[in-house]
RNA sequence: GGGCAAUUAGCUCAGUGGUAGAGCGCUGCCUUCACACGGCAGAGGCCGCAGGUUCGAAACCUGCAUUGCCCACCA
């Protein structure tokens, strides 16, 4: 194989080495020849017979990151669990695929942009109306996207760039209509007024996944709505009460059973309320008053309880958090100066009959933090309950043509093994999520994401790929929450709809690697949507990894100020210290903790490997043709050799990249360079000439395939040796495609 | 309220039935021609607690404690 000179890596291979491995010059140069050769790209590994056909293929997509701002630690370790697999498998011969791409990220790129323009200019997206808006946030996006991209070189990431894709590109556009189409076909996607989680903040509504509940301190109010109302109830929120239409006890709670089906009539602080007093085993009789005023407009609990007994719902809190009922010194207010209009009402007509404090779980939302209030509003939802046909299917125990529901697809896969779960114990949360799961809102009152690609005129419904041709049709305003464009990821990345050359040679992915936080966010529902869509499953195996924390173990963030840029840390020790110090001691689905003490640990190590194999290359003596003699050690040195790279191709076939990172740690540096290589310093210099050459091969030979070992873990510093050593024939010039 | 995980040397963590391990840190010696981002030597742990299984347990079982995380409609 001779491609050294159009490769480009000739220009930073010397005959002998420089004292140190300088990172900051020869990580880019080396990252660039990389690309230049083409073997990111599997098509060029075939064309070029390094991908063998008897090795099969390696398939995996990369969870996009958001075009929010720049590199984290998060990113880094993804990067590197990912670029060890996806290069262990190119160096094994296997036909292989990483596919990058980016996350437009609908309200967390949104949010961030508003935040930017009303801070520079003071105004607000509606200031600037629809379309100016959006040219805005594309344009953050865009800068966003070529930071990232090239900070995810500089870890040295070995992905295709050739087939980079974007969730809102036109291609995966595309892909989203049709999906959307073709689950509104199926009855799958429908319409509805229902109460959903809305963010007051973001001025949206949010799916039940990003909903984060925070416990905190909070008052419990024990009173009557009148005096001549038989049941005392309990709450919290006493200004949601005008939307009361039930009072709910336990139906073998003796107190009440005797005012159960009866309706009131009832003036609640100047609002006349219709309560109906029902019975619903739901009601836990032992806490408050073991009654509960039903508000089924406000509250999720009360809302599914309304529709189990036919209660009215009636809605006295509008989008701004703010009455929409009651007398001139309730409506209009906010909720929380409402509350005390109708406390001070409470206490002057003596109703109130106990004030306590308690501690109460509250709805947030996830991306702004601002507290959910629950709205009945008309929106759109995936049903995942709804029986359907599935036309093909692929799936162990789901035959083509058969009726199912998507909560029994996803269960399904899991449950026959089809797909794996890693480590295990996620998948008894991942079913524990499906038997709780709702309907999915998908619609969202923000502007940033794909349109929804439905239109109305008058009381008409259009839902297709397109418009209707005819004049006065008006698109929905809403946008699809972001989930449903990357739930489409494994594939709409590969073409789909279209029936692709690479949907067919890729899909199902092998691996889907992502941090546990999003296993439902994301996991779940690209798996919902690939048996959905295409009958088959979207990967084999999940593999989840935890978070990353500093030293005091507390979760990085910017607010904290704990964040440690990967990037400064490459610029200072280098990626590859970077990536192994991310390796090792982080065990799969456990948080790990890093620090800049530890990079620097890690540095040490590239420094060893350097020095190591300067070593070995200074007193190599090409011109030694004598046939080698081996000793008994050099035969049990190589046997070691030989045992430890089968050990860390277990590990690392086996997901356990911490202790494959951790025994070539060990090996190279304890067993490699302080016992080897020592003892055979004596031989080089004095022995007869059949034990100097056994001594000098068997310190180049461990070299060599101590840095196709490392080469996964740590791609710059071994590339770069590689390109330094003799080679002999059959090996490649560059280490990123040599056999392992 | 339900579930999951962790608890091993000062710190960070490996170690899934057979005489306690690594890195960092610490102590002492060594600047010898790969490396002081180094070498050699060394100190340091009744493996959270209590029971049990076993010839044998840090590991398996039961209970408890502490910490962390996830889920959940106690108003």
């Amino acid at each position: 194989m001779d491609m050294a000179g159009d490769l480009g890596i000739m220009k930073i291979m010397k005959l002998d080495m420089d004292s140190r491995f300088d990172h900051q010059k020869l990580e880019p140069e080396i990252y660039k020849a990389w690309e230049k050769s083409g073997f990111f790209n599997p098509d060029n590994l075939v064309k070029k017979g390094i991908a063998k056909k008897s090795a099969g293929r390696f398939s995996m997509v990369l969870p996009p990151p958001n075009v929010t701002g720049v590199l984290h630690m998060g990113h880094a370790i993804v990067l590197t669990i990912e670029d060890i697999m996806t290069r262990f498998a190119r160096m094994q011969g296997k036909k292989t695929l990483w596919l990058p791409g980016s996350d437009h990220a609908a309200i967390a790129t949104q949010a961030k942009v508003e935040k930017i323009l009303y801070k520079e200019k003071g105004q607000s997206r509606h200031d600037l109306g629809r379309e100016e808006f959006l040219k805005l946030v594309e344009k953050f996006a865009a800068d966003s996207h070529k930071t990232i991209v090239n900070q995810t070189r500089r870890m040295g990431a070995s992905l295709d760039w050739s087939r980079e894709a974007y969730t809102l590109d036109d291609q995966r556009n595309f892909a989203v209509r049709t999906a959307f189409k073709r689950m509104y076909d199926d009855g799958l996607i429908f319409r509805k007024d229902r109460v959903v989680n809305w963010d007051p903040k973001a001025q949206t509504t949010i799916s039940d996944d990003e909903v984060v509940h925070t416990e905190r301190k909070a008052l419990l109010y024990t009173f009557k709505y009148s005096k001549d109302f038989p049941i005392a109830i309990a709450t919290t929120r006493p200004e949601t009460k005008l939307g009361d239409t039930a009072v709910a006890v336990h139906p073998s709670d003796k107190r009440y059973k005797k005012y159960v089906g009866k309706v009131y009539d009832v003036n609640f602080a100047g609002e006349k309320l219709q309560i109906k007093i029902i019975a619903d085993k739901d009601i836990d009789p032992e806490f408050g008053t073991g009654a509960l005023g039903v508000t089924p407009a406000h509250s999720m609990v009360d809302y599914e309880m309304s529709l189990r007994h036919n209660l009215p719902l009636k809605q006295v809190i509008d989008e701004r958090a703010r009455m929409t009922v009651g007398g001139e010194d309730i409506k209009d207010k906010k909720t929380i100066e409402a509350r005390e209009v109708i406390l001070e009402w409470l206490r002057k007509e003596n109703l109130l009959e106990k004030t306590e404090e308690i501690t109460q779980n509250i709805s947030t939302a996830e991306r702004t933090g601002g507290v959910v209030e629950p709205l009945p509003k008309l929106q759109w939802f995936v049903d995942v309950e709804k029986k359907f046909k599935i036309p093909k299917s692929s799936i162990r125990g789901i035959k083509s043509e058969s009726d199912v529901t998507l909560k029994e697809l996803m269960r399904t896969v899991v449950k026959n093994g089809q797909i794996k779960i890693l480590p295990k114990r996620f998948e008894k949360e991942y079913f524990r999520w499906i038997d709780s799961l709702r309907p999915w809102c998908i619609s969202r009152q923000i502007w940033f994401g794909h349109r929804i690609p439905v239109w109305y005129k008058e009381n008409k419904m259009h839902v297709d790929m397109d418009a209707p041709k005819e004049k006065g049709w008006e698109q929905d305003p809403d946008t699809l929450d972001t989930w449903f464009s990357s739930s489409l990821w494994t594939f709409s990345t590969l073409g789909w709809p279209k029936q692709t050359k690479d949907l067919k040679e890729y899909h199902p992915t092998d691996v889907l690697e992502t941090a546990y936080e999003i296993l439902f966010f994301w996991v779940a529902r690209m798996i919902l949507m690939s048996t959905y869509l295409l009958g088959e499953i979207p990967f084999r195996t999940v593999y989840l990894h935890g978070l990353v924390r500093d030293e005091q173990g507390k979760k990085m963030s910017k607010s904290l100020g704990n964040s440690i840029d990967p990037v400064d840390m490459i610029e200072l020790y280098g990626a590859d210290a970077v990536r192994i110090s991310l390796i090792i001691g982080a065990a799969p689905g456990s948080d790990s903790k890093t620090s800049e003490d530890k990079i620097r640990g890690y540095r040490n190590f590239t420094t060893k490997i350097w020095n190591a194999s300067r070593f070995v290359l200074m007193s190599y003596d090409a011109s030694l043709k004598t046939k080698p003699a081996y000793t008994a050690a050099d035969k049990r040195n190589l046997k070691k050799l030989e045992d430890t790279k089968k050990r860390v191709a277990g590990y690392i076939e086996d997901f356990k990249f911490h202790r494959a990172a951790e025994l070539i740690y060990q090996y190279f540096w304890h067993t490699f360079a302080d016992k080897v290589i020592e003892q055979s310093k004596d031989r080089l210099r004095s022995g007869k000439e059949a034990d100097r050459a056994a001594a000098q091969d068997v310190l180049m030979k461990i070299l060599k395939e101590s840095l196709k070992m490392l080469h996964p873990f740590m791609p710059y510093i071994t590339e770069s040796i590689w390109g330094k050593l003799p080679r002999e024939k059959g090996e490649s010039d560059m280490l990123m495609v040599e056999k392992c």
